[in-house]
DNA sequence: CCGAAGACCTGCTGGC
DNA sequence: TGCCAGCAGGTCTTCG
């Protein structure tokens, strides 16, 4: 599900209910949502104080008084203020006020405990990295351009979405050598990136099925979408239809006449 | 260094 | 109507 502007929506919606809160207990419903023991985690967490929620690349990062509890919601996870439990109740985080749900149908989703978040090995976050440090990461690597900006390692918070739509926006096919592209174009999709993301977080993300924020609203930025999802349809700037292939294991949307290598 | 393939999970949709 | 293949916003590991 989420990408860089959910995970940051859900981080501006959950923000006001963790924020300077202690947090009381955290209930495992699932065991395999979490990287530690049940009671490693209660250990870890009981009693520290969210100094601030932060966000880097897909993270949700609850920076506390001691450590930091690093939350992925990879596909399907939901961090939700209200509401009842469901079959996909994962973790209950109860707070000095208010509880936390960490809903996932499909599992994938994880908490854990960091005792730094230098340990998390992520490239600079896609929104707001600077144009000198985007160009230097595409000169340096030989990958396609497309399956470059998903290494987090890389460049933090790019989904398959938003690579698709950045792409398009830039005019450039998402199977492009990196470091062939020339200094205009790569300064067109750092553009295309920063305009987008905005973009999606102004319209507080893209909810293709599952995803919505903390108060449990669904985004509004699908409906910009111009290649993703828009397979055989008519392309918005010159109207050849929007193809569709498979690029290290993703499904690929781009207009063949716009893209150009 | 890069990419292909499979794994991890569950639910939904479209085609026959 | 019913079943099954294929697909889904992410990432990790193994292998060539």
């Amino acid at each position: 599900m989420p990408e860089l502007p959910e995970v940051e929506t859900v981080r501006r919606t959950l923000a006001p209910s963790v924020e300077r809160r202690v947090i009381a207990g955290i209930e495992i419903l699932s065991p395999h949502c979490a990287d530690h023991r049940p009671d490693e985690l209660r250990a870890a967490l009981e009693g520290r104080r969210v100094l601030a929620l932060a966000r880097r690349g897909k993270h949700l990062l609850f920076r506390l008084d001691r450590g930091v509890l690093d939350v992925h919601l990879r596909m399907t996870g939901k961090l939700l203020t209200a509401g009842d439990l469901t079959p996909y109740t994962r973790a209950v985080l109860t707070l000095d006020r208010g509880t936390i749900l960490f809903d996932d149908v499909r599992q994938f989703g994880r908490l854990r405990y960091l005792e730094d978040e230098a340990l998390l090995r992520l490239g600079p976050d896609a929104l707001g990295v600077e144009l000198t440090v985007f160009a230097a990461i595409l000169h340096g690597s030989r990958a396609r351009i497309k399956p470059l900006l998903l290494d987090q390692e890389a460049i933090a918070g790019i989904g398959n979405i938003y690579a698709d739509e950045a792409l398009h926006a830039a005019g450039i096919d998402p199977r492009a050598t990196a470091n062939w592209l020339s200094a205009a174009r790569v300064k067109r999709l750092h553009q295309a990136v920063e305009r987008i993301l905005a973009a999606a977080i102004g319209a507080g993300g893209s909810s293709i099925s599952d995803y919505v924020d903390a108060d449990g609203n669904r985004g509004g930025f699908q409906a910009m979408h111009r290649v993703y999802g828009r397979t055989g349809q008519a392309c918005v700037a010159c109207g050849t239809l929007v193809r569709r292939i498979v690029l290290n294991q993703r499904s690929t949307h781009f207009c063949p006449r716009c893209q150009r290598r």
